[in-house]
DNA sequence: AATAGTAATTAGAATCATTCTAAGGTTGAA
DNA sequence: TTCAACCTTAGAATGATTCTAATTACTATT
């Protein structure tokens, strides 16, 4: 998969939002452009602080990411490591590599995954709707 | 892997924390096995409800539960579903599938997916030291 | 046994991300 | 224009977790 970019990602998520009957106001507007310009996974916190200059409040950014992530456009993210709750803009199957040292996030791109956590799941009677596949570790730079 | 049971898990967790030079005491031995008797994934709420009608208190059972953590011998499991963290016991390689319907949690054993996360993890250069993967979907009883 | 020093426990307060509330603003259709 | 539904907002409330400060329980040494 090719790198989306800031723009096209915000599209995307606003267009989501039409889809599904949201409006596309200017604060939302707002909201999908912070979460897509932030390019790793941010917090509600780190979008609040974006929008605020805008006069935008906490609870619109609240309700947008809660809407956007029942629409599955983005997923929520929770580690371990962080009081924070992370998102993710890549729903594409891959698995969350978290440093337990210094805490960096890296995407990890795996086609084969979610296949294997769906065989996973039918051995146990059970249907496939999505994962969170968060691994702990050193990164290149930590492990020395 | 045979269940283990209760008794044994009990006994685990308290070895554990004396090998480390934890000492053995009956508040930590009671929420060892409020722990290990609780079966599924307990939260830390849970097992402060079970041993304060022995006097113990919150503080206590939090200690324990970050102890043990930090020792590996059980897991925190943040969920997307849940505002409390849970915690898992079995710390073999497996998945933790959650029902979207109704909320079970299953453990689905699958001796060969650390291997593979372990080898998506050296492609980026990193090391793997645990994971936590949690697969959402319909469990056997819910898909209808 | 007495003492000193360290480890463990505790109740209650504090923190802080997230959710809720209630009030006011915006939109679009009729 | 009017109305109803949707949207946004500040600030309050919630609630899990962590912190604080004081007390208690060990252990080792004399």
């Amino acid at each position: 998969m090719a790198i989306m970019q800031p723009d096209e990602r915000a599209r995307r998520l606003l267009r989501e939002l039409e889809h599904h009957g949201y409006r596309p106001t200017p604060q939302r507007e707002a909201v999908c452009w912070a979460l897509a310009r932030h390019g790793g996974h941010p917090t509600a916190a780190e979008i609040v602080d974006v929008v605020k200059q805008h006069g935008i409040g906490q609870a619109t950014v609240y309700n947008t990411i809660t809407t956007l992530e029942k629409l599955g456009v983005i997923q929520s993210m929770p580690l371990n490591t962080d009081e924070h709750t992370r998102y993710d803009l890549d729903t594409t199957p891959h698995m969350n590599f978290v440093c337990s040292q210094c805490g960096s996030i890296i995407d990890c791109h795996a086609p084969q995954l979610d296949l294997m956590l769906a065989q996973i799941a039918s051995t146990a009677g059970a249907t496939f709707e999505s994962a969170n596949v968060v691994v702990y570790g050193r990164c290149e730079r930590c492990k020395n």
